[in-house]
DNA sequence: GCCGCAGTGGAATTTTTATTCCAAACCCGT
DNA sequence: ACGGGTTTGGAATAAAAATTCCACTGCGGC
């Protein structure tokens, strides 16, 4: 055993976390693992709770604490106390102080995407119509294949979408306007699409959902406005609205929304709860 | 004596602290002068360390708990760790809960993930080191040629990264491992890459990430954990924790930070010359 | 296939911490 | 100054948490 000495600070012991955790057992490294991952729980947690946070027995999270050169979970806990009490306006004050360091520095600029983001899934929470978002649910677990399509800035909820469609074992297709013209013959009667778009309207997102609307698919539409172009190719909108900040929309609430839909389909189709 | 029941939450708690302490016996006011004073410390103290804090036995601590309504400290200390740990606790189980008892209706769902989209943000804003992001926008404004590669659920925010930043005219290739071989050789020594991955990492993302760093790039770090793989690849790590709800990352606070990213790289860009 | 040893789980033990209890001190009105 | 109730300090007890210990498991070398 070298006899290592405890580190002094929490970024020492983090440093030296990731420093052994690669020559570690098993157990240890998942206590390694779990630490870099959940450093502020320590501070407010028993050996218990962090060992079964880990996935271990508490004696191998105390073997951990002494490999790391504590004496055990006590001393290496008061570290993080003691480091604590220091920082830790709460977050309002904190994304104040962010704000305020700087105009125009990073921190401020993220502080205020931050907010916008937060307003954006607040204001989704208070829009939403629990209808429509049964009635796409419905439409969408119907439906033997799903088909996706988002461009520009809808294109990476539209990813999302296809991705988290995929590891719920939904069938799924993601257009990307890569091969314009032959993805939208794969759309047949039977099939539904998730058709994505912002203002300004891309063109291209609602001809594919017109295509597919005449092919006999239905068409669910996430949009930000009940006046959008979608509204005449289906009457199932979901629509959004996202803060902006200097032109760039959050995405928050859209993501959650998708993210919800995509859940609640999959449980639908796996395991219907009528 | 007035049956009171305990504190629902923290500013509660202080609500009611302020209220009583005009009439109470003299240690028990000291402890409420205390208690209002460093409220951050609860967490993380035992009632002997308030006790000396205030100036009185552990005792009168564990009456003036009493009078706010608990049984005791400990379950006043319940409440300030849980506000301080942000109960994100698994969502796993709560998912299983919300399906069980039936109640899984989509806007339940929903409510779900825009609360966990939420608590993401919160925490961005609270963990966010600055410095890291000054370098990180530092190292990307510098660069001839930005990369982006970040594949399955990372995919979106690759993808919006890399619309992003070519609306604000930043040169930008997106690796998106369909044709895998040929596109690492398209990084050359001068540009930079932002690797997008989180657990379970994605060994592609990883090596294009290595093979970038041998090309002569820098590399900005998106990940979720400070032990992520792409450690040994860069120092410049943005990490950031997503509340997941059932398996499904939020994404809220990653896209955020991803969107002041970009904006504060075009800035910098075009912006003030030094 | 057997031996040896690092690694592991879980129970037993020790230490720390919370909580209760009660006798003494204190305050206040008379 | 006296008596009643309230408040206080500190010791005693109970609960919870940390830490150690040891038997067992599984893996790698011979």
């Amino acid at each position: 055993m070298d006899a290592v000495t405890a580190p002094a600070s929490v970024e020492e012991l983090l440093d030296r976390v990731l420093d052994v955790s690669g020559d570690l057992p098993k157990r240890l490294k998942q206590c390694a693992d779990y630490l870099a991952a959940n450093p502020d729980r320590v501070a407010v947690s028993t050996v218990a709770e962090m060992a079964e946070g880990a996935g271990v027995q508490p004696s191998a999270f105390m073997r951990f604490c002494q490999v790391l050169g504590f004496s055990g979970y006590s001393q290496m806990q008061r570290l993080f106390r003691d480091t604590y009490a220091q920082n830790w306006p709460d977050y309002a004050t904190r994304l104040e102080k962010l704000r305020e360091s700087g105009a125009g520095s990073p921190s401020a600029l993220l502080a205020e995407f931050i907010e916008a983001g937060r307003l954006s899934l607040e204001n989704l929470a208070k829009t939403i119509d629990p209808r429509a978002l049964d009635t796409a649910i419905k439409t969408l677990s119907e439906a033997n294949m799903v088909h996706i399509v988002g461009l520009r800035r809808a294109f990476s909820v539209a990813s999302y979408l296809a991705y988290a469609f995929e590891k719920m074992d939904v069938p799924t297709m993601l257009h990307n306007g890569v091969g314009k013209l032959d993805s939208r013959h794969a759309i047949r009667s039977g099939d539904a699409m998730i058709a994505i778009t912002f203002a300004p309207y891309t063109p291209e997102t609602v001809e594919l959902a017109d295509a597919a609307r005449r092919a006999g698919a239905k068409v669910v539409a996430i949009t930000d406005s009940l006046a959008s172009p979608l509204r005449p190719v289906t009457p199932l909108l979901l629509t959004v609205q996202e803060a902006d900040f200097g032109n760039f929309r959050s995405l928050s609430a859209t993501l959650s929304l998708a993210v919800a839909l995509v859940v609640a389909v999959g449980t639908e189709i796996r395991g219907p709860r009528k």
